[in-house]
DNA sequence: TATTTATGAAAAAACGTTTCCAAAAAAGAG
DNA sequence: CTCTTTTTTGGAAACGTTTTTTCATAAATA
């Protein structure tokens, strides 16, 4: 149990025959300090192996070098979020901050943690926007505690998200150029930005290849596996149509899941695609054709942004909106 | 741009009449404050709205309420690992704990923490024993820092893990109770602690069904797809078996590749199992028969005993080994 | 009644920084 | 060489707690 007795501020202090106050210059790297002395205890540290203590600095007012990533409660069902935090983590390492990961159900403790000036900020992801967010980033914004949306933007507050408009168009483009005449979009909640996203971004690419409108038909699933399941249903078992895209991959499954259970076969039948190209994705027969987020761009760059505005004081942080790809896989083949 | 203007110790010291001391004795829950003083003080909080900073706190040599949670580099690999964070953050909140989450990869930085004294505890999910681990949890036990292992154990730390013994046993007593009598397993590495119990306990659950052990073939592979594919091709391309028990869920998909491609069907022509009850093994076709790892028990006990030993002092920890679920799905079958 | 012992509360020290303010040193101007 | 200006440095306060020490009062013992 031996103690390894701390190496302070004063021991480097003493050592150099300088104050504290000079050695604290120092390792801020201010400028006002002659650099034969900024050598001199340069070399003090070196020999004492110092290392600034990170609590005191914080309560002296300095920064906490932790920042907070708030997620979705439900982020299991979302695989794609541990590289959206993966990249956030590779960015704050090499900054030397740390991120303490927080689920959007104990918002109440992110709260907390910005009344303390626990963290120097924080990266949220957000599907909708309560009045307990705007509470928050209004709270936030008074205390200048920068911070960035990665889901929803709200307000002017600074954000980085995927185009889902592209991504709809994409798929379009896509459908039109293997000649799909007769399409069904499977929705998301009508409140969900993305889902009504996705379905604007499919409009305008159907509109540039002409594509006949009247043919386009919609039915509102609630992103969940069942819903798209019903959803298949609903249209199926009265019409037909040669490809479904769903607003999310969970519903193009469901929505397979029936197809399979009625004997229609994919793509031979009808052609799927889904978005988000969800971890499952890939291991499906067939594989779905999905529009992958590009996640790991968000991550980088919302952190990147973040650290700018910590370090720079800037109020006004970006507004970003990140190109999603569409992936091509089996579930889609050319219309004979 | 207003300042709140902060609530110290001192606001509630100079409303109540008291001193510093003895507030901080009272929200300490100190027992040798008069009841009458002690309720007079909660009253002045109260009213005016007093949190203790918490960074103070851990500066005056408190505990910083924070833990670290270090997981493997590749965890996107093995969203399960969601579910054991999930678990983690329900307790550490319920307990006043934030949690940072780090990759093995950064493990420099989390040595970091440790030495400052920025987090109470960690949670380790280490899947092998490095000599850099090794140092840094001699280390830790040196600074009184208390952790806990939920992969491998190592030295006689404290550990809570799953049981692979009991899981390979479980499939073992599920393929005779099914009547198989030639029987494949694919491997992991073979280094790999998780895979030779896995092993072992098949073997286990054979003998005490009287299998025949000369029925039961092994296949090395590295619990990637492609080893998988590979081990399968191997062994099927000149024999055959009644069933697979693969290490991983990923091998098995692999085999299940090898299978589709090659129109051995599953689970008319060979049955397959599975481990680890990875994200996609329900959605696969069929879905997959696997051992479900209790992720969330895990999570619950490591956090649960790691708060228990920083808040008591407590030197020796819990060595736990929680039984995991087999999850019977469509690809295994009867043999006729 | 005088002396010791508990008990409750205040004052002060400690934790390790940063930063404000003033003093000292160096540099520049005349 | 003196006076002013600028640069560099040191002392001390501040950050908000906990903890140790000290002190006073009330209760208990002699």
């Amino acid at each position: 149990m031996e103690r390894p007795k701390k190496i302070t501020i004063e021991d480097v202090a003493s050592h150099s025959g300088c104050s504290k106050a000079t050695v604290s210059r120092v390792i801020n790297h201010d400028k006002r300090v002659r650099p034969e002395t900024a050598e001199h205890i340069m070399k003090s540290i070196e020999i004492l192996g110092y290392h600034p203590n990170t609590i005191a600095r914080a309560l002296s007012g300095g920064k906490t070098f932790e920042i907070a990533v708030v997620v979705p409660d439900n982020w299991k069902a979302q695989p794609y979020y541990i590289k959206l935090i993966d990249a956030i983590e590779d960015v704050a390492d090499a900054k030397g901050y740390h991120i303490i990961l927080k689920r959007r159900k104990y918002l109440d403790s992110v709260i907390d943690l910005v009344n303390q000036k626990r963290i120097d900020g924080l990266i949220i992801r957000n599907m909708q926007v309560t009045e307990q967010d705007l509470g928050l980033f209004s709270r936030m914004e008074r205390m200048g505690i920068p911070f960035i949306l990665t889901g929803q933007p709200a307000g002017d507050y600074p954000f980085v998200k995927a185009d889902n408009i592209g991504g709809g168009r994409a798929v379009a483009a896509f459908f039109c150029e293997m000649g799909y005449e007769k399409i069904l979009y499977i929705s998301g909640p009508e409140t969900h930005i993305d889902s009504v996203d996705r379905l604007a971004g499919l409009r305008i690419g159907l509109s540039e290849s002409r594509f006949n409108m009247e043919n386009l038909y919609i039915e509102a699933g609630d992103y969940s596996k069942e819903s798209g399941y019903n959803a298949a249903k609903r249209f199926f078992s009265s019409d037909k149509a040669d490809a479904v895209f769903a607003a999310n991959d969970r519903m193009a499954l469901g929505a397979l899941l029936y197809f399979r259970e009625n004997s229609i076969r994919v793509p031979e039948d009808v052609s799927l695609a889904g978005y988000d190209d969800n971890f499952f994705s890939e291991f499906l027969s067939p594989p779905l054709t999905s529009v992958k987020l590009p996640m790991s761009e968000i991550g980088t760059i919302a952190m990147e942004s973040l650290i700018s505005m910590i370090e720079n004081r800037e109020r006004k942080g970006i507004n970003m909106i990140l190109p999603s790809r569409l992936v091509k896989r089996d579930s889609c083949r050319i219309k004979a």
